[in-house]
RNA sequence: GCUCGAGUGGUGGAAUUGGUAGACACGUUGGACUUAAAAUCCAAUGACCAUUGCGGUCGUGCGGGUUCAAGUCCCGCCUCGAGUACCA
């Protein structure tokens, strides 16, 4: 029979299953190891080939470090809300909850199939009330907190109220929307809707009309991570800018820590940079422009007020608020048409013409606050309304859009700084500004002859002085919008009183999630919980009809699963001190701006109430790269039912058909079950060569269309989950992207099975013996020990199984059967392939499972020599090799090496000029 | 445009601190075993030149440089991939 892996792999995985081998309790005695994987959205499609990837990683590891003496939490649950359920919910009328339980169900037997370690006790799915009742309870305590910058954490609402009530809003440093002065007796005197409406500035989860990414192809906003070129990333429908009341969450607030947080983290840095790019910190000073002739001013955000005596213009957005005000009668309605043009452009138009300079001349001027002139104020939608205060400054001779704009339409441009070894230059002979932030400044007043740093300070020291402006930082980061119009996601714990927004008692959780008759918006356009009946509170007060968007449920669940099964609480404050936080994170890279960052936000909320003992909740995070699909052609010749084979077709006039890959082994086409694939294919010919159909290949993503998706179901039952997991390691890199390739299997499979002839005859009898080993034995073990543990540690799997793969082959060259040798390295294999090692484990008269063995440790004292097989080069080519022994002295050395009847041929004639000897290493002779 | 990452045989990839480039595997070719196939085993396999044998030259995207020695370090460029996009 041999390796019988269909039988080895479902017997151990019911063994594991049955005796809950992976069930991960607090123990104290042990130091524990939190291993995370992002949990997966059950799609209809179910795993494909790339999913496992990581899984398979993390896996090992987690082995690995059982082994290795830890307690591993290694949980596994399920991002259960999202939009594909809903949409088929809607074209069929199917409850997304029961798609999502079917779709899980599959999920699971594919995932058991691999033989994951996953505690499943601790599975949670966001979409279960008994989740979801923490995640609105997390939202009802951001909507009871503020921000205190003086404190720099979330405070409970209740001791703003009680700030009011003593001093009124003096002396408050809070993150907010918008201020108002106010006393302590106006608070009091307030109604409470008033109070209500104030409080609401400054809560943590706040309402607020939003101009959002509207989709209406999907009938719901987008986050800004939802949304790629202006097309929603689901489905690639337009995405419109509308004005909308929506929940959202002040992330804003921790912009700064979020920043600093990830010096602190092992992420890959193309990582952080990117959260840093999303962060978008920009040091600079806001400035005030007084408008000529009235009493209004606008406020701007430069980086740059060095260049401030080079402002020869200003530029307002669309959508800005003194807008009407600043509209001369004479310009009016040219302005107002520009407005209501620039306003009702898509953002993919806004995105496809972005060299197109737009503007008009409001008729209005400002005064440089510092150069005293007066200058134009102009509007243009490459001023965003988002950003900064909406409004600039412009710099032409410095800042390229400026530049451009004022080309456009004929304003000043003005040199100021001279850029260091260069002279000031005739700025009408420019083809582009001088954006450098080295050089001296000209024609600049008081600043003139400073460098750029030295006159950014003198610039923002003057501001200040005159209490016209002040140093300051912006901030890319906007709040995040947390309405959907959906059906599909966590009901708002929220409740309208006469209009205003109160949160449910915590005692009312979970809200659930009602029946609807229809997944679509009502005929007036509510969301489709508004066609929920009685969607109420008890004493009848309507209940939010918005559901909370993906990244909800998925912002904490690394919590949850510490305890998942607390019905008082999100989890106790015993399991989160002993599990604290996770200590490897692996997962794709297209969280990175959207979960990654809410996750770390929503964790130093939390921190801030005292309920996380850590402030970052990934301590090292690891990218898989993304499995890419290999696609095979034919080629049909056109207007023929004639197939060429791929090196013919530049000899016809061909087209490139994806075939299925299944039909296809080593790029050789299998004929007949081609002919049988497609109806149309039935009568097909060929043209072939060397007697073969040899179709070409391609590296696209993997999808149906392409008939290159390749599914872990059928590779399992052809090789079993062992030969898949180590194969998945083998392919490269964790971390790099790469295409799927499935004739390497082979050879993996290859390997497991002889690492099987190790330990059993051809009756599968065990022919391990109890014999001493040899040197040359313990040398193979115990430098795969070192190889295989050091690549783990470095997450370089692929190099590991190389390394499992000599070992096994000097192993067999050695015909070793000996205990000694091969039980260790069925303990070192085990992380890899847990099935065989099991298997073998038992057979070899362990009654335990082998994932309580402790793992090897290398021996060095196997691995010296007593000499060194030294590579000679003669001016950096190597030329030949002698064995030296390994403490002989350099000067022996070079002797030896001189001496030696193969380097004759090389020093014939020629003069030695130099000998280097590294120990051990390699011996280089200059000669000439 | 900006930021980051990557370019090594026919293919996936290895080379951890500058020290034998191409480990391991696939594929290909030849051979053994077999009635045959599968499985297994053995040998060859970067390119070019030479071939009777010994060999030799070139070679890690391109061009320079540092060094006794460069895939690895430095400078300049090219190509591909990812992210981002008027962020003042």
């Amino acid at each position: 029979m041999g390796y019988d892996f269909g039988e080895i792999e479902s017997k151990w995985q019911k063994y594991w299953a049955e005796n809950k081998v992976f069930k991960a309790e607090i123990d104290t005695e042990k130091p524990k190891y939190y291993v995370l994987d992002m949990f997966p959205y059950p799609s209809g499609a179910g795993l494909h080939v790339g999913h496992p990837l990581g899984y398979i990683a993390s896996d090992i590891y987690s082995r690995y470090k059982r082994h290795k003496g830890f307690n591993v939490l290694h949980p596994m649950g399920y991002d259960a809300y999202g939009l594909p359920a809903e949409q088929y919910a809607i074209q069929t009328g199917t409850h997304p909850e029961e798609t999502t339980e079917k779709n899980i169900k599959r999920y699971r037997k594919q995932l058991d199939q691999i033989g994951f370690s996953f505690d499943w006790d601790r599975e949670v799915r966001t979409s279960d009330p008994k989740y979801y009742k923490w995640t609105q309870w997390t939202f009802i305590q951001l909507f009871n907190s503020w921000y205190n910058k003086d404190t720099n954490k979330a405070e409970s609402l209740d001791n703003l109220v009680e700030k009011f009530e003593k001093t009124g809003s003096k002396g408050i440093n809070a993150a907010y929307n918008e201020h108002e002065d106010f006393t302590s007796e106006q608070w009091k005197k307030f109604t409470e809707y008033e109070q209500q409406n104030i409080l609401m500035n400054y809560r943590l989860a706040y309402l607020k009309d939003t101009v959002v990414n509207w989709c209406p192809a999907l009938g719901t906003v987008l986050a800004n991570d939802e949304v790629k070129d202006g097309l929603s990333e689901r489905g690639g429908h337009p995405v419109e800018r509308k004005l909308m009341k929506q929940w959202l969450l002040r992330i804003t607030a921790y912009s700064q820590r979020l920043l600093d947080g990830l010096d602190d983290i092992d992420w890959s840095e193309a990582l952080k940079e990117s959260q840093r790019n999303w962060i978008g910190r920009s040091e600079g000073a806001s400035i005030d422009f007084k408008i000529k002739n009235h009493n209004e001013k606008l406020e701007v955000f430069t980086t740059r007020p060095d260049t401030i005596f080079g402002a020869t213009f200003m530029v307002i957005a669309p959508e800005h608020e003194l807008m009407d005000q600043l509209i001369t009668p004479e310009r009016k309605q040219e302005v107002e048409e520009y407005v209501s043009w620039a306003k009702n452009r898509s953002e993919r138009e806004r995105m496809t013409e972005v060299k197109k300079v737009t503007g008009v001349f409001t008729g209005s001027y400002a005064i440089n606050p510092i150069s005293g002139q007066d200058i134009p104020i102009w509007t243009a939608d490459y001023v965003l309304a988002g950003y900064g205060t909406g409004a600039i400054m412009a710099v032409p001779g410095h800042d390229s859009r400026d530049f451009a704009f004022a080309r456009h339409f004929e304003l000043p441009i003005i040199q100021v700084v001279v850029a260091n070894g260069e002279e000031p230059g005739n700025v009408s002979e420019w083809d582009d500004s001088y954006d450098g932030k080295e050089g001296a400044m000209i024609n600049s007043g008081f600043i003139n002859g400073m460098q750029v740093k030295q006159a950014i300070a003198a610039v923002i020291k003057e501001v200040e002085e005159k209490g016209i402006g002040y140093g300051t930082i912006n901030y890319r980061l906007r709040d995040a919008i947390f309405s959907r119009q959906r059906y599909w996601g966590e009901p708002f714990p929220i409740y309208y009183k006469d209009g205003m927004p109160y949160a449910l008692d915590e005692s009312e959780l979970p809200l659930k999630l009602p029946a609807v008759d229809k997944y679509l918006p009502t005929e007036d356009g509510k969301p489709p919980l508004a066609r929920a009946e009685n969607w109420t509170t008890k004493e009848g007060y309507p209940l939010e009809t918005n559901t909370m968007p993906g990244f909800a449920g998925s912002s904490a669940y690394y919590l949850r699963y510490m305890d998942p099964l607390n019905d008082t609480e999100y989890f106790s404050k015993e399991a989160n001190n002993y599990w604290k936080d996770v200590d490897l994170y692996v997962g794709g890279d297209e969280h990175a701006a959207g979960h990654l960052i809410y996750s770390r936000f929503w964790n130093k909320f939390l921190f801030d109430l005292g309920l996380v003992c850590e402030e970052e909740p990934f301590k090292k995070l690891i990218n898989q790269g993304k499995i890419q699909g290999r696609s095979n052609f034919v080629y049909r010749i056109q207007g023929t039912n004639k197939f060429v084979s791929h090196s013919l077709r530049k000899e016809y006039d061909t087209q490139a058909l994806h075939v299925d890959i299944n039909l296809v082994h080593n790029d050789v086409l299998d004929l007949e079950a081609f002919k049988n694939w497609l109806p149309e294919y039935k009568d097909a010919e060929f043209i072939l060569e060397d007697g073969k159909y040899v179709c070409g290949y391609e590296v696209e993503k993997m999808s149906k269309s392409k008939h290159n998706v390749q599914n872990p179901d059928n590779l399992i039952e052809k090789y079993g989950a062992d030969t898949l997991r180590v194969y998945e390691m083998f392919l490269g890199p964790l971390e790099q992207d790469k295409p799927w390739d499935t004739n390497g299997i082979e050879g993996v499979f290859r390997f497991l099975r002889k690492f099987w002839r190790l330990f059993f005859d051809e009756d599968d009898n065990l022919i391990v013996t109890d014999d001493k080993p040899a040197d040359e034995e313990l040398k193979t073990l115990h430098k795969t020990i070192k190889k295989v543990d050091s690549d783990i540690l470095r997450f370089s799997f692929n190099t590991g199984v190389s390394a499992y793969m000599i070992c096994v082959n000097e192993l067999s060259e050695l015909k070793c059967h000996k205990r000694s040798i091969l039980e260790p390295l069925t303990i070192l294999l085990s992380p890899y392939a847990p099935h065989i090692c099991e298997e073998i484990w038992q057979k070899l008269g362990y009654a335990e499972s082998i994932s309580t063995a402790s793992y090897p440790i290398h021996n060095e004292d196997y691995l010296s020599e007593n000499s060194f097989e030294y590579p000679v080069s003669f001016n950096g080519k190597m030329r030949f090799k002698i064995k030296l022994p390994v403490d002989m002295p350099k000067a022996e050395i070079e002797k030896a090496v001189v001496e030696a009847e193969e380097a004759q041929k090389w020093l014939d004639g020629k003069t030695i000029r130099k000998i280097i000897v590294v120990p051990n290493r390699i011996v280089n002779l200059v000669v000439g």
